[in-house]
DNA sequence: TGAAATTCTTAATGTAGGTTAAGAAAATAT
DNA sequence: ATATTTTCTTAACCTACATTAAGAATTTCA
């Protein structure tokens, strides 16, 4: 399972085979059955998660209860609540499992603490982190200036595997409409 | 106007004598007048930018013609696009002065070719990443969870300084809302 | 395999926020 | 100081998307 891990850093930073074998002792196995959490909300973050196989997401729930995906993570994407990690507080955040998933999980001690020792690793997260930043930032232009449809488009372009393995629900949650609107937008495509 | 960002990076990473000097050498000052460009969309971004004065912004300007900000960068904060940059690719973004400004400039070439030299340089950008990131999906969840006038009164709370120094349509545009509906909200609340 | 739970669809009705337009106020330039 | 441009406000009307409800399809699990 680390392997994957592995090959993931190193396509991004080369690193030697004694830097391999301190990161394959940082971090911890997990499977993750469907719906089970890794983080709910009002806990202070301490783990990142790399999904190895299967699909995460991170969410709010509103008053009204309605919930509200921040994020999807499928094989080969890292998932947290990155302000709780990063403030050390309590957040709005769950984190879950769309489908019957493995991850990785590293601790935020182990992964600030293991930046002296191997620089390469904070050059890794730095890269993630300004990817993340820059996807962000797109999405928050879908949000201003597109129409829901133009916006789902998008979104099956970005994640053409998720169409097919998570429930529509979750689409609709994450390009901000109502399942029911999703259906009808999908009926006028034919 | 250099000390201005020494400070800033020792408010996150210390670092010694020899390291600020090599900084100051690093980044070039500039002038930009109100509604100067630094970055126009179709150009690939080779420069980040220190406010050290004044505000800037990022902006896309849809097929209708309409501006949608990304981005306000007050004092003490960097602004780039960060998709240009990282992807080296023209992207859609322009950055401006919304207020006279004095800025640092320093280009990502200079930028990265350092992080070997002064790793906690690194440190102090990846720091700096995960920090717009954990703001970023903020911003994704008050868009998915929140009408117009609580997203209004959380940007009041987020930029007190700016509600009164930038254009009230640059709030809307930044909110996702047009500066006539902005105009509706505030007359309710008196 | 079959019952229960979850998800998806359709359709009628409702509303937050958009559009258009025109005048008032404020900022900027001459 | 005055003319010009930009920004802000108000109000009537409009639309993209939400809400509600109920049945159909699919998935889950005993």
């Amino acid at each position: 399972m680390v392997e994957k891990l592995i090959q993931h850093i190193q396509s991004i930073v080369p690193i030697d085979e004694e830097e391999v074998e301190i990161i394959r002792e940082l971090v911890k196995e997990k499977n993750v059955p469907r719906k089970r959490f890794l983080h709910q909300a009002g806990e202070v973050a301490s783990y990142s998660a790399f999904v190895v196989e299967g699909c995460l997401r991170s969410y709010t729930v509103d008053q009204d209860g309605f919930e509200h995906i921040v994020q999807f993570a499928p094989e080969n994407w890292w998932i947290s609540d990155m302000y709780s990690l990063v403030k050390n507080k309590p957040s709005e955040l769950n984190i879950d499992a769309l489908l019957e998933s493995k991850v990785l999980l590293l601790s935020r001690t182990c992964q600030v603490s293991i930046f002296d020792r191997i620089p390469k690793l904070e050059r890794y997260f730095r890269i993630l982190s300004e990817n993340a930043l820059a996807a962000s930032n797109q999405r928050t232009i879908n949000y201003l200036s597109l129409t829901a449809k133009l916006r789902y488009e998008k979104f099956c372009d970005l994640y053409p595997t998720l169409i097919h393995t998570i429930p529509q629900k979750s689409i609709a949650s994450y390009i901000g409409i109502t399942p029911e609107f999703l259906s009808k937008l999908r009926a006028e495509r034919n």
